[in-house]
DNA sequence: TTTCTTTTGTTAAACGTTTAACTAAGGCGC
DNA sequence: GCGCCTTAGTTAAACGTTTAACAAAAGAAA
């Protein structure tokens, strides 16, 4: 009943079937005309066995397959997943198959994954770099697999990209804030060496200079939020200190706001926290949080339509996406308090 | 310089360097003796064309490859997609790659996705089921690919397993409240139809037995925490109101916090909130959420490690692990008010 | 009847890789 | 000079699938 080898092949259908191999492909496949009894027939032979095609065979004849690799930089970050979530969805929807790979810290690493990635031969890829300087690119470009590059983008780009606008989005938030009345504003950070950081720490700095505010202070904490607790305590009893908080990332708005409870500032009538990322947890503390919501799913959706494009053939020339945040204002932000001035 | 159709076969490799596939083959897997100037000259000639191995060709060849399936019920749940980190962190250890799928809602999608996955002819899968009845469990063992079941396990197990304890862990919980002078508790979750929750609320229906409690209330939520509200606030409005609540997963922890703060109850002084699952933003609340936490990188790991015995080769009994949970303490939870009781 | 068309099915090559079986050549002991 | 081992490399088959090219049979038009 069963090949020794446990897997039960198209021969083996044909056989039990009593047709040859091309009409099992042609009634798999709907192909070409089979008669309704043939048909029938190695419709049921191929339910009692159990079969189905297998990829690896079909991806070797066809050239190539309808799956599509992503790499992202890690899988803890919930913007990552939720990208992940997204394109699965699209994916399942246009009949892809998607690999997902995390690239891991080092560039070594990053390559190394990349290259396992491409040797599936995708139709497509979609990539997250690791950092601005995104040295695989060429050996994306070199394998002519049709790829976008989402969120974090190189310099220079010579493929369609699709992110958020990064500027924009912190710039809003900063003349939110000055329309609350806040002149003092803090900026924290993981690190200023992505690109996607620095447009948005860039985009407060340019607000406040247009507005005629002096020019905000950035902590950079790294990735450790616990160790940012000092650093961030010693900034707010400052003399002078900021009456709001831009935190520019998910994890620094968790790590803010542990902060700011351990040191016993209350949001936001000692201080005004905008946190970056709208997750659902920020929705559930007390106060909830005033937030940067990317637009995640748009950015999923939209990468996706590039990349499927391009797999159909389109050769225009590279497009970049930008789309804009939105702020989702709730409680963590009010005016400053005007006590303190006197 | 590269074929037509734009990739380089190990073909292409050989005409190249002017020596036959099987010598290219053979330094690439290092499998036999190859001259140290033979060796060099294909090395180079990998290197200049840009040349990697199809896994397509290497799974169709070798039967199958160094994959492993992972299906799970969804992407959106960080409980889920941590366990994807973690196995993948052990996957590329091991030097396998993962393949994930999520499951979707409806069995039918469920039974597809898992088709796609075995379609690959994984050398293992790992399978957190959508339900208790695991219906596609026929159609696993029918594949002969070695699998374990992780987290929802489905009533008769013929396979590996590995979860958690979740009487224990649940039990655990009750007993801390109780510690703490609680007699009336409030168990949230979404629905009882999962084995995993029943297991969870018996946990805590038995404590309270063993300990003369009165048998707590549970509400079943659904997934839309929003909609709970009115039933959460009602039960806490009651004459004899409970003065702790145990949310059975981590969806109900936030969605129950919200319901709570909405409706003006102070945690932990009105009422006590214990969670479950343990993530970063509950110590980031005021006040941070005493939690049950899950082992994930355990679980993972275990998993993991029963896998590749299997694919080794074991062909031992399954065996079935039950991990133990650890009740995370914090602000969350505090005796009961006592002013009430007169 | 002949010829042409349509319908239904088969044969065989190809995709890129690995590997068992083979060949050729060099070295060594006698 | 002969036999034998070792080393370095080649040949060809196989994995499971698709599909172009072909064959056979059955109608249809003449």
């Amino acid at each position: 009943m069963r090949s020794p080898r446990g897997k039960v092949s198209i021969r083996d259908v044909a056989e039990a079937a009593g047709v040859s191999v091309a009409t099992v492909s042609n009634v798999v496949r709907g192909r070409k005309n089979v008669s309704q009894a043939v048909r029938e027939r190695i419709q049921e032979t191929i339910e009692t066995l159990g079969y189905f095609p297998d990829r690896a065979a079909i991806q070797l004849r066809e050239g190539s397959n309808r799956v599509v690799g992503v790499l992202v930089p890690s899988l803890d970050n919930p913007f990552f997943t939720a990208i992940i979530a997204c394109l699965e969805t699209c994916a399942r929807n246009d009949g892809y198959d998607i690999i997902v790979a995390s690239a891991g810290e080092d560039a070594a690493s990053a390559s190394s994954r990349l290259r396992a990635l491409l040797s599936w031969r995708p139709a497509g890829m979609v990539v997250l770099p690791n950092d601005d300087h995104f040295a695989d690119a060429a050996l994306l470009s070199a394998s002519a697999v049709p790829y976008v590059v989402l969120d974090r983008l190189p310099q220079s780009c010579t493929a369609d990209t699709v992110a958020v606008d990064n500027e924009q989005a912190a710039s809003d938030a900063a003349d939110y804030l000055a329309g609350l009345g806040h002149r003092k504003m803090l900026v924290v950070a993981t690190t200023l060496s992505l690109a996607n950081i620095r447009q948005r720490h860039a985009g407060i700095v340019a607000f406040c200079a247009r507005a005629g505010l002096p020019e905000p202070k950035v902590l950079e904490v790294g990735h450790h939020a616990e160790e940012a607790l000092p650093t961030l305590a010693a900034a707010l009893a400052e003399n002078d200190a900021p009456t709001a908080i831009i935190a520019l990332t998910n994890s620094i708005t968790l790590g803010a706001l542990r902060c700011l409870h351990q040191s016993g500032h209350v949001v936001p009538d000692d201080v005004s926290l905008v946190g970056y990322d709208d997750y659902a947890w920020m929705r559930a503390t007390l106060p909830p949080i005033t937030a940067i919501r990317q637009p995640v799913e748009e950015l999923g959706e939209q990468a996706w339509r590039r990349l499927t494009h391009r797999i159909a053939g389109d050769s225009t020339a590279p497009v970049q996406v930008r789309l804009p945040c939105m702020l989702a204002v709730r409680g963590s932000t009010a005016p400053p308090r005007t006590g303190k001035l006197s």
